[in-house]
DNA sequence: ATAACGCGTAAGGTAACACTTACGTGTTTT
DNA sequence: AAAACACGTAAGTGTTACCTTACGCGTTAT
């Protein structure tokens, strides 16, 4: 099948055993076998996550004698980082604008009531 | 159904719709009505995904008259930014590494090769 | 050459997901 | 008090996701 049908990162990682998967290789160059010993998981099952992994540009491949290394790809992370920093400002602006217009209300409140 | 459900935030994340959804609640206070009809998908839709996001710590709700305000809370954020930096710093140690390998691969392969 | 290894992919089954419509509850308006 | 509004949730449906076993192909070892 082929590695170029594009896969969003969001969904790449959805998945637990997926991270699982791609912490294994983000730690290091690691053959498919090698990471399917130590998940709960077959080396099929492996197989297909690293098949998404790398259509969401999270891993690279190349070849060693006769195992497939697999190893870390900046850009599915760089992508994810940057939508990420765009959610966490626009919450951050929300959150500080509502604590301004709540201290605007009680200072306002505290005007109307004191003398 | 209980709130109290944990969802970890990169499964709230992974739907796309839910991702513009929660865009319009980190973008500022919003009510459901107003959400779905910037969206086409159904208002029960859209209370479906408020719930999840609720559950993984994304967004928070308070009431205003017969309507109810959703508005971003940082926690599931920042548990993402974390784990996100993670593998981000892991990749990073990982190419860095791969590069000085092969940086010493070429110069030892040119050591013996040139005299 | 034959055996063993490492891998990808096809086929299939079960569970989860993202929607829809229908309905009931609480709150505001008239 | 009744009508209108905003919402949550139940029930049902079609699609997708994740996993398994079975198979075939290339590469290394004996």
């Amino acid at each position: 099948m082929e590695v170029f049908t594009a896969v969003d990162p969001w969904t790449a990682l959805a998945s637990e055993t997926r991270r699982r998967v791609f912490s294994h290789v983000a730690s290091g160059p690691c053959s498919v076998t090698e990471i399917a010993r130590q998940l709960p998981v077959s080396r099929p099952a492996v197989s297909q996550h690293l098949r998404v992994l790398l259509q969401a540009e999270l891993v690279d491949v190349r070849r060693r004698g006769r195992e497939q290394l697999y190893q870390p790809r900046p850009d599915g992370l760089n992508q994810l980082r940057q939508e990420l920093e765009t959610y966490w400002t626009q919450t951050l602006t929300t959150l500080k604008t509502l604590a301004e217009q709540s201290y605007q209300a009680t200072t306002q409140a505290s005007e109307g009531t004191s003398p």
